[in-house]
DNA sequence: TTTATATTTAGCAAAATAACGAAATGATTT
DNA sequence: AAATCATTTCGTTATTTTGCTAAATATAAA
């Protein structure tokens, strides 16, 4: 039950919700989802950081960056609870509109500047 | 997406997971879950009150107890999440043991005195 | 090697949550 | 009608969560 809980509270915030739906879009550093989020860096790096601990993400340096993505090695459990939330937030149109910003924006042009 | 949050939240803590592991036993009142959970009456109230609004389950009164259960009507995106936490809870052995109790114990043997 | 960029960590304030006991409500029994 | 029982609501407290800024790390660029 312990497992299932953290995965559910790790879930259970629109921000956190919105950064696993833009995950899904494609990988992305910190400074793109902090862009889209229109919140401090710190407080994205902790939501991904929680994510990341629930096992629900992973993380890969590259160069400066931190590239963020969903768990390749996740478990029945998390890709369940993933399939679940897809299925249920397909319509959603904020999580759309994040993911369609994501489609017309660069790196470069985000970071930095 | 908000609808889903507040399911998510409603089922990410352990004493509401336990409530409603108990529920799929059999129908309780709050004295029942009272004596289980180890919890004031009043602290169980609240967490039923919360699944409930999150749509849950349901209460009906019969006398001066009103008896809880998971909602029969209840939609698919709530059938989802109890089926997802139905299949990896099934195990666990806290949850096992609440239900297992629930099956020796009688309500008037519990409530009051 | 200094400077700039991306990210994380630390520390703090505000808001949300979970717990309790006491008082209020509603129904039953005496 | 009064007393009792089950439950809910209210007020308080302790803890957790979410957000921020500032400081610390780590890498890349000048």
């Amino acid at each position: 039950m312990k497992e299932m809980l953290k995965i559910l509270k790790a879930l259970s915030d629109s921000n956190r919700m919105r950064i696993i739906s833009m995950l899904k879009e494609r990988e992305l550093c910190v400074c793109e989802i902090t862009d889209i989020l229109q919140l401090a860096t710190s407080t994205v790096s902790k939501h991904l950081s929680l994510l990341k601990e629930a096992g629900l993400i992973e993380d890969e340096k590259d160069g400066k960056w931190v590239n963020y993505r969903i768990n390749r090695e996740r478990n029945l459990l998390i890709d369940d609870c993933l399939a679940m939330i897809d299925k249920h937030t397909e319509r959603d149109i904020m999580l759309l509109n994040d993911r369609l910003r994501l489609q017309t924006t660069d790196r470069n042009m985000i970071c930095g500047t």
